[in-house]
RNA sequence: GGGCCAAUAGCUCAAUUAGGUUGAGCGCCACUCUGAUAAGGUGGAGGCUCUCGGUUCAAAUCCGAGUUGGCCCA
């Protein structure tokens, strides 16, 4: 780019991006900034993977820009950061999306078109996802290693899985062992629980009598799965409980029952019988150990067998004040709280049901039927049996798979486990070495959660996944004698088959067929693949490609910042904390930013199946790159959710407006002058520099050390309100304003050259500021104001830092007091009706304090012009103003312990007097009736208000809230001020109408003006020189072809025509 | 059902650390200004600070119980 070349006079977000993805790919500019970089200090981040299923979402595109920010940000501060992408690549989600591809139904289907065919297709098919998302993630303008992300289908990432997942095994932290745990039918596989998503349901619900072996009566039970009475072990109580033994009648017919005395009314209401009546009370403790007969013994003869089982036992999941009958019909094999207590307690586990939900040859009668099936068949036996005391419907929330959405089902199978219960107090300590941000979330959330983490389940009876590197000897299938193959070398080295470490892929298909033989034992694999969980939580050294590559492990790990949503707490934040502590004892991280979702505008979760989004690209095509990014970026990041606000993306790009309308302004000026920002540096000019360019310069400073600041807090939202606060506010809205007449000037000065360093500064560190929010029309800013003397882009800069020469706090505090001068005073020229544009002949400042003074008489000039006044007068806060009268404002701290509940009415009386004198006698004769007889106003408790006489508009003016004095604008008129006004109204007309017409800037012109008022033209007379000067009027004569147009001035009519000189000799 | 977080103007959020007459930006309405400006300025409308209780002279703020939303867990 050329320096101070041209540019587009709009603000054009899209054709702006476009160019600029041009740019950097001309310049290398990514690769230049990483290489600029290179003998930095090291920051290692750590890319959570996103899932490869669609395209980017709000969330994550929240998500990527949050990284991006953070990562330019820590480049500009000089760090080398490790930026590897990284991608979620195996699963069950991408297995059920390729067999949905292909028409399948269940496994059977999978092995007929062959394990290693479907592998391959799950393979095209994560890659094939995979480039949507990059090809988003580019176009958000994010900066990470595109070229070289790391995926978790790679051998070099498997192995990364398998060198975490044998360490800890060599540490003894692995484990095969029999668990109740979530099955998915279709699937059939083991699920996580965190993969259940609940969904409510309509389930049968019925109340079944177990009748009892060794007396009278039955106990009742209540079940929302008839199917799992037939693995039916033991009955649970709490022990101390309140039961109650009830004589009910129906048709004639008595029945003794015992049930929860809090329920019983309830149940045998459900149960309608005509009528009851207890007979016996007892505790939970008294019910424990009676037996009772299995109510389905003849349909299930193979049913559980064993010591003591069909009795009543205590445990702690039984409420009897809650749903059911508070006695719980157990099954450890099914249920995880019975699997528990039935192991406690030494029973088998029994269960009748495979990986499919089908019964197996155990559950007599119904062998071979798909268990929720066979309900219906079930509660018709049991109420032949008599057992059935009732039954019904229920809406309840169950369980389904979260990617076939088919119901789960609670079985005992045998599964391979990281026993982190075995390493909890570690994990716990470990939780110590990170900081998080916010606090809380480690604190009062993740704390909580790996304190109640279970065993890791890590093993799934799929295809698609990491290879569970296990090899057990041929005759057993348990955690006796197991191998666990650490890396690709290892493996070749054991297996008893060809592999070549550098070529195999370890996919389950290449690695099954692969034995160990040993001391004269073969070993087999186990079939199984990790839990896609596994992969992800080995990133921290993953990302390196450790262990394959040991270069640069050692000095990197752990990772310096990891940043996701919250969702993540129970996810990767935490398996990579529980991988990290198996493995290698330590916590993989030590920084955690924590964001939260991305909520439609109604505050409602997005949702993609329910088609309940904003999609990126929509807003991307609406506002462009850079603003979608500020609004995102301009949320707290700290564990709030964010409401996605198409206002607030308008908001945004009007911002970015206003900063490229005031990058363009001097731009013309700066060409015309021949600016050279390498010869007049602001040093050059230091003389020449003005009060408002030393201010802007102050304030650019202490933009800088606040944005520092809240960087270093990860609150990026409040650094980039910091900037644009400062853009839009003080640089566009105040100074651009200010400076404006002094780049008009035709002839060079000192003064202008000052103006043009000043701005030049200015915008060339707020464009970097705002390259890492905004990457692309801060390119384009920072390229057309350095050419070639900047770097190739601005993204290589450092990070602007605080220069001392230019702080100062006393300029910045004098302008926002003038600036809330010249706010009041705009207000009383309101009042008054006079615009701006009519000098007024003096502005009084009542100034509360020395400080507003001081500020005052600094900077008086400043002052008058601004408001347009022809005299400033001070009043001293010793000295008032005649004419006035007062009010006081009550200060409650003050007010409150002294008057106590009465301080309201107090406060208000006072708000309420009108005196003349601001003294606190006058103040307490005012506010008598509310005093009562000992009590006194202190100085401390009002302060006082001035209230405006009538001819003279007046109005407070004050900084953060507090009052700092008034000022009164005297809006008289003479005949000086009316010639001044009037030829300002004709001046603004002819600019309007120079505009029409499309005129250079320098163009001069013909003017002709006819008034019809005599007194106005007269007074319209005086200022011929200054008209025609503002104006670029060279002659004044009559102008027959030109632009005319009729004007009323508050009642006067104005004829004015113009005509462009070089046009008229043109044409003449 | 449990844990955590949030709830303040039509919208997005401050003010909660340490209790003292609730604020900003955006949007809306009126007026106004404008040769960098899809801008700017002034004013206005708009708030039982989610509800109910408690502590206190005084609560958006502290405490308790709810309601709604989000996340996580069951």
């Amino acid at each position: 780019m050329s320096r101070f070349g041209e540019v587009d006079d709009q603000y054009d977000p899209d054709e702006l991006e476009q160019r600029v993805f041009e740019y950097w790919d001309d310049v290398d500019a990514y690769e230049q900034t990483v290489e600029h970089r290179s003998d930095g200090e090291s920051f290692f981040f750590v890319d959570g993977p996103p899932y490869t299923s669609g395209s980017a979402h709000m969330g994550t595109t929240w998500n990527k820009s949050l990284k991006d920010v953070y990562l330019r940000y820590l480049r500009m501060q000089g760090y080398d950061v490790t930026d590897r992408p990284g991608y979620d690549m195996h699963g069950l989600p991408i297995e059920t999306r390729v067999e949905e591809r292909l028409g399948f139904e269940n496994k059977k289907d999978i092995e007929e078109f062959g394990e290693e065919n479907f592998i391959q297709e799950c393979k095209d098919y994560a890659n094939e996802q995979l480039e949507g998302l990059q090809s988003d993630f580019q176009d958000f303008g994010v900066w990470m290693d595109w070229d070289n992300p790391y995926k978790t289908l790679e051998p070099e990432y498997m192995e990364a899985a398998w060198w975490g997942f044998s360490n800890a095994a060599d540490r003894g932290l692995v484990e095969q062992g029999h668990r109740s745990i979530s099955q998915c039918p279709r699937c059939e596989t083991a699920i996580a629980n965190n993969e259940v998503e609940y969904e409510d349901v309509e389930d049968p619900s019925i109340y079944v009598k177990f009748d009892l072996a060794e007396r009278e009566g039955s106990i009742v039970i209540w079940t929302t799965t008839p199917w799992t009475i037939p693995a039916n072990t033991f009955v649970a109580v709490d022990e101390d409980g309140d039961y109650v033994g009830v004589r009910a009648e129906k048709d004639g017919e008595e029945e003794l029952l015992y049930l929860a005395d809090a329920k019983h009314e309830e149940v045998l209401k459900e149960g309608r019988y005509d009528d009851y009546e207890i007979v016996e009370e007892l505790s939970g403790e008294e019910l424990i150990g009676w037996s009772y007969e299995h109510p389905l013994a003849e349909e299930v003869p193979d049913h559980v067998d064993g010591e003591g089982v069909f009795e009543i036992y205590a445990a702690d999941y039984v409420d009897t004040h809650g749903d059911g009958t508070g006695l719980v019909h157990s099954a450890p094999g099914h249920g995880e709280v019975d699997f528990e207590r039935g192991r406690e307690l030494g029973f088998p586990i029994f269960c009748p049901v495979g990986g499919d939900g089908v019964y197996t040859e155990e559950a007599g009668k119904y062998e071979g039927q798909f268990v929720k099936d066979a309900d219906d068949e079930i509660m018709a036996d049991l109420e032949d049996n008599g057992a059935l005391l009732a039954s019904g419907t229920v809406h309840h929330s169950y369980g389904h798979c979260w990617r076939c959405d088919t119901g789960i089902l609670q079985i005992v199978t045998d599964q391979w486990f990281i026993t982190i219960t075995d390493i909890k107090d570690d994990l716990l300590e470990n939780i110590e070495d990170s900081e998080w941000h916010p606090e809380w979330a480690r604190d009062s959330r993740f704390r909580d959660f790996v304190e109640e983490a279970p065993d890791w389940n890590v093993s799934r009876q799929r295809y698609w996944g990491i290879p569970l590197p296990v090899w057990t000897p041929e005759d057993r299938d348990d955690d006796e004698d197991m191998i666990v193959i650490g890396t690709r070398e290892e493996l070749a080295d054991r297996v008893d088959q060809d592999v070549d470490p550098e070529a195999v892929d370890l996919h389950k298909d290449t690695v099954d067929d692969l034995t160990i033989t040993e001391d004269g034992t073969t070993y087999t694999r186990v079939p199984d693949v990790f839990d896609v969980w596994l992969d992800s939580s080995v990133a921290s050294w993953g990302t390196l490609d450790y262990p394959s590559d040991d270069s640069r492990f050692d000095e990197l790990w752990p990772a310096d910042l990891i940043l996701e949503a919250h969702d993540q707490t129970r996810g990767w934040f935490w398996s990579q904390l529980g991988m990290g502590t198996a493995a290698l004892g330590e916590s993989p991280y030590t920084e955690v930013l924590m964001h939260g979702h991305a909520l439609m505008p109604d505050g409602r979760a997005m949702s993609k199946s329910k088609d309940i989004l904003i999609d990126p690209h929509e807003a991307i095509d609406r506002h462009g790159r850079d603003v979608m990014r500020l609004f995102l970026l301009s949320n707290n990041p700290q564990g709030e959710d964010m409401r996605f606000d198409w206002d607030g993306m308008q908001t945004m790009e009007n911002h970015l407006r206003t900063l490229w309308n005031v990058f363009r302004f001097p731009l013309p000026y700066m060409r015309l002058d021949g600016f050279d920002p390498q010869q007049t540096s602001l040093d050059e000019v230091d003389d020449a520099l003005e009060p408002l360019d030393e201010w802007v310069l102050a304030r650019l400073q202490s933009t800088k050390a606040e944005m520092t600041a809240h960087f270093e807090d990860f609150r990026q939202d409040k650094a980039v309100d910091a900037l644009l606060e400062f853009v839009v506010e003080d640089v566009s809205r105040f100074y651009v304003q200010a400076v404006r007449e002094r780049m008009w000037e035709e002839d060079d000065s000192a003064s202008k050259q000052a103006a043009y360093a000043t701005i030049y500064r200015v915008l060339r560190e707020s464009v970097a500021l705002l390259a890492p929010y905004a990457p692309f029309i801060s390119e384009e800013i920072y390229g057309t104001l350095t050419g070639e003397d900047g770097f190739d882009t601005v993204h290589m800069e450092d990070w602007p830092d605080v220069d001392e020469h230019w702080v100062d706090e006393q300029l910045e505090e004098d302008v926002s007091l003038l600036r809330a001068i010249e706010e009041a005073g705009a207000n009383a020229r309101q009042q008054a009706g006079r615009k701006l544009r009519w000098p007024v002949p003096r502005v009084v400042v009542a100034a509360d304090d020395e400080r507003v003074v001081e500020a005052v008489e600094r900077h008086t000039g400043l002052l008058e012009e601004r408001l347009n006044a022809r005299e400033i007068e001070l009043v001293s806060p010793e000295d008032r103003w005649g004419e006035l009268q007062y009010s006081a404002e009550a200060d409650m701290s003050e007010l409150g312990p002294a008057f106590g509940d009465r301080a309201g009415q107090v406060m208000n009386a006072l708000n309420e007097a009108r005196i003349d004198e601001p003294s606190l006698e006058a103040l307490e004769d005012a506010v008598a009736d509310v005093l009562e007889d000992d009590e006194e106003l202190e100085e401390s408790m009002v302060s006082f208000v001035t209230q405006t006489p009538d001819d003279i508009a007046g109005t407070a003016f004050g900084t953060d809230g507090d009052d700092r004095g008034v000022a009164y604008v005297d809006a008289s008129l003479t005949a000086d001020i009316e010639s001044e006004g009037y030829a300002r109204e004709v001046i603004r007309r002819v600019q309007e109408m120079r505009k029409d017409l499309d005129l250079d800037v320098e163009e001069r012109i013909a003017l002709d003006l006819e008034i019809d008022d005599d007194r106005v033209a007269d007074l319209v007379a005086e200022r011929t020189d200054l008209i025609n000067e503002e104006v670029r009027a060279d002659e004044r004569r009559a102008v027959e072809d030109g632009h005319r147009k009729e004007w009323d001035v508050d009642g006067v009519t104005m004829e004015i025509a113009l005509e462009a000189l070089a046009a008229a000799e043109a044409s003449e």
